[in-house]
DNA sequence: TTAACATCCTGCGAAAACGCAGGTTTCCAG
DNA sequence: CTGGAAACCTGCGTTTTCGCAGGATGTTAA
């Protein structure tokens, strides 16, 4: 638990809040809840009750997905600005867990208060629609990739989602994310020895290089190349689900 | 082309326009456009310019994702109620296709006039939204499922879908749509050899029955149990999204 | 520095999925 | 009613994926 930043003043330039009226920023300043969440830790526990929705203000966070079995499904990549556990609204657990991938503060903003903003602020309630919308969007690409591509191409798809998600570093062209290859394959749903054999395959071709868990990117447009039969020219400048102007 | 319904006097209860205020009600039955497209013809045409969005007042549709080796993914199943065409915002063509199932009454909205709506009609907003809350959830689950079901799993999950989103008649107790072998491989991302395979299995098991491409289900129970390790509690209600009323 | 542990890579046999081909059934137009 | 086309079912050889196992590499803490 932190000193909670005022919502004008806040960093995160993507925080869909800054849509609401400066009252209303105000308001949800006062109401909301910033905790900085350790790498590692659960921000929502799988099947846990619904109090509210979560704003990542600055953090990598995975939303997963378990089966009975054990099996894990990471099924969405979320970094700031992006809004992470649906409204509970028609269910009173929360089908998702989500957990820090690094420490990251995130905000938390209570259903009541979430609701009266989203009567208020058209623009608010417009501009996270639209932030749902883009998701659905991309989900859907996912659906369709995981449904129609070969292992490779899965491994490649899931390194364009991890770049568009979470960016690469400047300075050495990695992806700015530390994951396992079993974390990489619970992405793109296989099996960790399957990630480890595309990855072979790429760094045969030089299109990428691994040093230990950090990514290089040598290659983007040969990456992008080898799955673009998937993509639409929209897809491939995603770049992030971000809080944009109506045109 | 077709005498425009007055929204007010719409048999759909389930659109979202329902939520506008009486006065704006009235300015989308000006506005939009009613047309009825017969079985098989496309609603939207796959990177055609986005000019507004599509409801579905009654009717069955697909949405469609193609890639450019030819093969077709359903990325949705969509009825009554129901939104298809993401608002063009950030987009300049629709990056998917939807086509008619059956003869479908469809109304379609301009941009401007919908941009409009959600300013000054705060609960339809909060409806949409949720609308397309819930349909994230959804293609989550799929995307979730397609990464880890093996064929047979699929194609019970597929069928699940189709009850859920297009219901069972009660006279036969068979699925409300005809669909092609082919067709349900596209939805759940298989050939059509699989599915022909797996429904020979579940009629083996007396699970489900076939007539040509009726299908019967005979032990719901059955089946959701065969994929319900895949499931919450809450995704074997999901009885198609809805337009339901905040908590 | 070193030992213990975790992660990663890769070969290989087993299992699953693919996809063609050929026979059967269904559908539709004349 | 009939003939032709389309859709469906199913056997089978090929290809892909799975997943174990064992060795290599990297990580951590004493």
């Amino acid at each position: 638990m932190q000193f909670n930043v005022i919502c004008q003043s806040c960093p995160n330039k993507n925080c869909p809040v800054k849509y609401c009226s400066p009252e209303w920023q105000d308001k949800i300043s006062n109401q909301k809840n910033l905790v900085i969440y350790p790498k590692g830790q659960y921000v929502i526990v799988e099947d846990s009750l619904v109090m509210g929705a979560f704003f990542i203000q600055e953090g990598k966070v995975k939303v997963v997905s378990s089966n009975f079995r054990g099996k894990e499904q990471t099924v969405r990549l979320a970094s700031n600005g992006h809004m992470v556990g649906h409204m509970g609204i028609g269910h009173e657990t929360y089908p998702i867990g989500a957990v820090a991938l690094e420490d990251s503060k995130i905000c938390f903003l209570d259903n009541k208060t979430l609701y009266d903003a989203f009567m208020e602020n058209p623009q608010f309630t417009f501009q996270v629609m639209m932030f749902y919308s883009r998701e659905l969007r991309k989900s859907e690409l996912r659906a369709k990739c995981f449904a129609q591509m070969n292992n490779e191409e899965k491994v490649i798809f899931g390194l364009i989602y991890m770049i568009d998600t979470f960016g690469i570093a400047q300075e050495d062209q990695t992806i700015n994310i530390s994951l396992a290859r079993q974390e990489i394959a619970d992405i793109v749903g296989t099996n960790a020895e399957q990630v480890s054999r595309a990855f072979a395959f790429l760094k045969g071709k030089k299109i990428i290089d691994t040093k230990e868990k950090r990514i290089q990117i040598i290659n983007t447009n040969e990456l992008i190349r080898l799955i673009t039969c998937y993509l639409k020219p929209s897809d491939t400048t995603i770049v992030s689900t971000q809080f944009t102007s109506p045109q």
